[in-house]
DNA sequence: CCGTTTAGCTTACAACTGTTCGCTCATTCT
DNA sequence: AGAATGAGCGAACAGTTGTAAGCTAAACGG
């Protein structure tokens, strides 16, 4: 076997051991050099010949969490094709999403407002890739201006992240409730959007 | 000094403690009993005279935390009834109190999502008391019916909540951005309701 | 084929952590 | 007045942590 391959393996196991160590009662910051070491079967002190320290093996968790939400919402977009309906397709999608990679997501819900600046920072750039997309597909799909787009598309990643959180501790039987009523809200947005975009003056007590 | 009032003041020793150890980068599962300790002024071993662990520490201060928040509550009606605006005191309340009790409000933020399912359910039940009270505004002053006051509520708080989370990372000249990019939302929330919660059949491709 | 590179190891250290035990001594109760 | 309570303390313990130093041996480059 290659020098660089097997190099790349450990670092695998690496990364997989701190993902496997995630869970509901254990984040990121309370993992432990030694704890990810010894799972990935090497020495305390190897572990520096992959990562400087923890807070690099950190960036390249959130990356991958990263990129993971990508794939889906490229998956979210063939099925929309098939389907028909943008928001129950997302939505579904994105909650398949939450439960059966649950400390992926968690790990992005963490570390959004974590104790690193570093951390919340590059979730917030992955959250702002799903943000963008939905704005330019708003942009195309409706009459909204550019800036309002954003403001709503936000508003939308806002709510249906909120709602993966929920499931998280929710028991199963919610999810389809959790599901309904976040698709309501984002029709009301949407709708919301449409006819009282383009008047934002200020009017009643709301 | 009465043998209770002395050990309310160094309960209370502890407390601030905690809070003032909490930071951007301290959160509270990173405190150490020892370093509250020394910052209360007492030996290690007397924290447990007032704490059986350092999770009822956490709990106590998601309570005093969820106290002040409903302060904030009643200070805002009072606000409303002088302004009349509801949307825009509410919100520029919160973010008076986001800004000037930061590690309070981080607080929330992160034990929301944090690693103790206990601390979990007392921030959930904290918000909750937004929730519910926002909803009984909006059941008298709509016609929304029952379930999707809540609904609509819950949508509310939780971009107000995200907006607040937005702010602690932002300079201080985005708040008014943020400020008012919520209030867009929020309105298109309550106008999406209004006009639409009434059919909430699926219909084109939104 | 020989010298260089380097992933991984063992050992070691200093710094912390939470928690137990037994003591003191001022306040409280009877 | 005398006994009981209980907040606070110091010392100590066992466990964990991150990381530095130096070695081995296998893959690599010339």
């Amino acid at each position: 076997m290659s020098r660089a391959e097997q190099k790349e393996r450990t670092r695998r196991a690496i990364i997989n051991a701190a993902f496997s160590q995630l869970s509901a009662d254990k984040s990121f910051a309370s993992l432990s050099l030694r704890e990810v070491a010894r799972e990935a079967g090497i020495a305390p002190t190897s572990f520096y010949r992959h990562f400087a320290d923890m807070d690099e093996l950190g960036l390249t968790l959130v990356d991958e969490a990263g990129l993971m939400l990508r794939q889906l919402m490229r998956q979210a977009r063939q099925r929309i094709e098939k389907n028909g309906s943008v928001i129950r397709t997302s939505i579904e999608t994105f909650m398949e999403f939450v439960t059966g990679n649950s400390n992926v997501f968690r790990l992005l819900l963490r570390e959004r407002s974590g104790t690193s600046a570093a951390f919340r920072s590059a979730v917030a750039r992955e959250i702002q890739h799903f943000v963008a997309e939905l704005a330019e597909y708003l942009r195309k799909e409706t009459t909204c201006p550019d800036e309002l787009a954003r403001a709503q598309a936000e508003a939308m990643v806002t709510l249906v992240f909120h709602t993966g959180a929920d499931a998280l501790d929710a028991p199963a039987s919610q999810y389809a409730y959790l599901t309904s009523r976040t698709i309501t809200q984002l029709r009301w947005l949407a709708h919301g959007a449409a006819s009282y975009g383009r008047k934002p003056k200020e009017q009643g007590t709301l």
